[in-house]
DNA sequence: CTGGGGATGGGGCCC
DNA sequence: CGGGCCCCATCCCCA
């Protein structure tokens, strides 16, 4: 277990539903997890070590829901038209860009004023009543449970109150684009910048004509009871809603504006200072840029998490591809494959339902698991052909075989240094190794023009190097290096020194199979062959790409 | 720093 | 369409 982990479940505890019995199921992963960190941990081992509780914030959640109806720990009453609603202020503040607003939760804001610190009655006569108590409702179990009869009045008080999550939903389900109703214009900025996200949000793996949430909506049954869906988990507040958008979009906003009074806001004045998205889609062109970025590109129909694409491959196509790919909703990044998203939630979710019952450790994936379980069975079903080794997983085998082979199709375009493996080729192109190594090669001046000698030096670390290679020797090595004046002879040194480190590195090792590496990799060029075409390479051109 | 094993996550194919 | 199975890419850890 890493901090991966850890981070990972972070953002996605707020997805799950609610556990009807928090303490036994809780408890029974909670073990589970200690078990696995067991197993995991090496003696002594000083480590950070994250544990991940899946279930806290809907545990959380639950609990502030419970201390509402009792009337627990309220410290802010809404009323609206008689009707008054104990809550808890930093609920309110996180579920809405209202109250964080009027109460100066916002990111960079120096502490509340007014009503943050005495206030604890808010009159929201614009918001009806019914639609007031289905947004508390929502805030408290991250579900909307309301009457198909009261959508436009939960979506007025959406936007009233910046609950945009909601707001976007409503407008979903009353197929109205945004700029249909949004006469307050609040917060329409904000909007572009998140209202594909919490579309997505409502629309579990894929059904743009009835989101995941709409079988909810009708149903008069309490949000609490409600199962919602897995991935649909449209608006834990904990999860999107709670980060604050300072520092986004209407952050421009004084405080005068947000000194909202008692009698409601008006938004309208904020409206002004935020006017409507004139984009016809109702996506700001920032928005439409990201989509663009990403390569995906999504219909405001389609663009709520449900097939992105027609599924069809495009003209140049694989072949069949009728999976449809879907967008998580918290990641945002495109899953292909049917049936694949709810794995790729679990990633966020943290959750590991499949757990060895060998030694306990739990994993996202049910065929992780079953290839774990062959460690315990000693199963070990890719063999080797050349020798007595054995893997666990083809790619091992596979790795396992290019040693036999000794290629190392995998160059450095650097150093050309060769590797068996590709992600050994990265870590080496990301370390500082293949820098020193290219500074190793001395080089005549006069095969260099002052641009090379300057734009490939130690500043371009990062950068790639071209070569042109003789026609004639199809395996010319190739090295990208600065000139290094008085300092030529000293990597060339380290260039012998390199070399025979290379020659030598390896030998007598493996892991119980043998290492057959061949004294001259046949693709790479070894370091004794640079030497010797060291004159030829002289004749190169390089350039550097920065 | 490198080689190697293992873990993790995504995509393709198939049922 | 969901899920199983497999392969692949990538990353981490250790020697």
């Amino acid at each position: 277990m890493d901090w991966r982990s850890v981070t990972a479940c972070g953002v996605g505890c707020g997805s799950r539903a609610f556990p009807p019995s928090l303490p036994s199921r809780h408890l029974f992963d909670h073990q589970a997890t200690i078990a696995s960190v067991r197993v995991a941990m090496s003696p002594g081992e000083d480590g950070l070590i994250g544990i991940p509780f899946p279930e806290h914030s809907s545990e959380i959640l639950s609990r502030l829901n419970a201390q509402r109806r009792a009337g627990l720990l309220c410290d802010l009453t809404l009323t609206s038209r008689g009707a008054r609603y104990p809550t808890h202020r930093s609920v309110m503040a996180a579920v809405s860009l209202y109250f964080r607003r009027l109460f100066g939760a916002e990111e960079g804001e120096e502490g509340g004023e007014g009503v943050s610190s005495g206030c604890s009655v808010c009159q929201l006569d614009c918001v009806a009543p019914d639609a007031l108590d289905a947004l508390l409702e929502f805030a408290y179990t991250a579900t909307l449970t309301i009457r198909s009869s009261g959508m436009r009045e939960v979506l007025k008080g959406a936007q009233l109150l910046g609950i945009q999550c909601v707001a976007d939903a409503c407008r979903d389900i009353l197929g109205e684009s945004g700029e249909d109703v949004d006469q307050e214009g609040f917060e329409e900025a904000e909007r572009a910048s998140r209202r594909k996200r919490d579309r997505r949000h409502v629309n579990k793996a894929g059904s743009p004509v009835r989101p995941a949430w709409k079988s909810t909506q009708q149903e008069s049954t309490p949000p609490s009871a409600s199962p919602r869906p897995e991935y649909g988990l449209p608006h834990t507040p904990g999860r999107e809603e709670l980060p604050p958008v300072a520092g986004q979009n209407g952050e421009t906003l004084g405080a005068h504006q947000r000194a909202m009074v008692n009698g409601g806001p008006h938004w309208t004045q904020m409206g002004a200072l935020h006017p409507p998205s004139h984009t016809g889609d109702g996506l700001s062109e920032d928005d439409q840029k990201s989509e663009g970025a990403t390569g995906v590109s999504t219909p405001p129909s389609t663009a709520l998490g449900g097939p992105i694409g027609s599924g069809t491959a495009g003209p140049g196509g694989r072949k069949r591809k009728s999976q449809t790919p879907q967008q998580c909703p918290v990641c945002q990044k495109i899953i292909h494959g049917a049936g694949k998203l709810p794995r790729h939630m679990r990633t966020h979710t943290g959750e590991k339902p499949f757990q060895c019952s060998a030694c306990g450790v739990r994993f996202t994936r049910n065929d992780k698991l079953k290839i774990h379980m062959r460690k315990h069975t000693g199963e070990r079903p890719y063999p080797c052909p050349d020798c007595p080794a054995r893997f666990l997983h083809s790619y091992d085998l596979k790795n396992h075989l290019s040693l036999h082979s000794g290629a190392r199709p995998f160059e450095c375009p650097l150093c050309h240094k060769a590797f068996a493996r590709e992600d050994h080729l990265q870590r080496h192109r990301k370390g500082y190794s293949c820098l020193e190594l290219r500074t190793r090669r001395p080089r005549r001046a006069s095969g260099l023009g002052p641009g090379e000698a300057g734009g490939c030096g130690p500043s371009t670390a990062t950068g790639t190097l071209l070569y042109h290679q003789d026609p004639d020797s199809p395996r010319l090595p190739m090295q990208g290096l600065p000139l290094l004046g008085p300092r030529l002879h000293y990597h060339h040194s380290l260039l012998w020194m390199g070399a025979e480190a290379q020659s030598t590195r390896g030998r007598g090792e493996g892991e119980g199979a043998p290492s057959p590496r061949p004294a001259q990799p046949p693709l790479g060029p070894g370091w004794d062959d640079e030497e010797e075409e060291d004159d030829e390479e002289d004749e190169e051109e390089e350039e550097c790409l920065g």
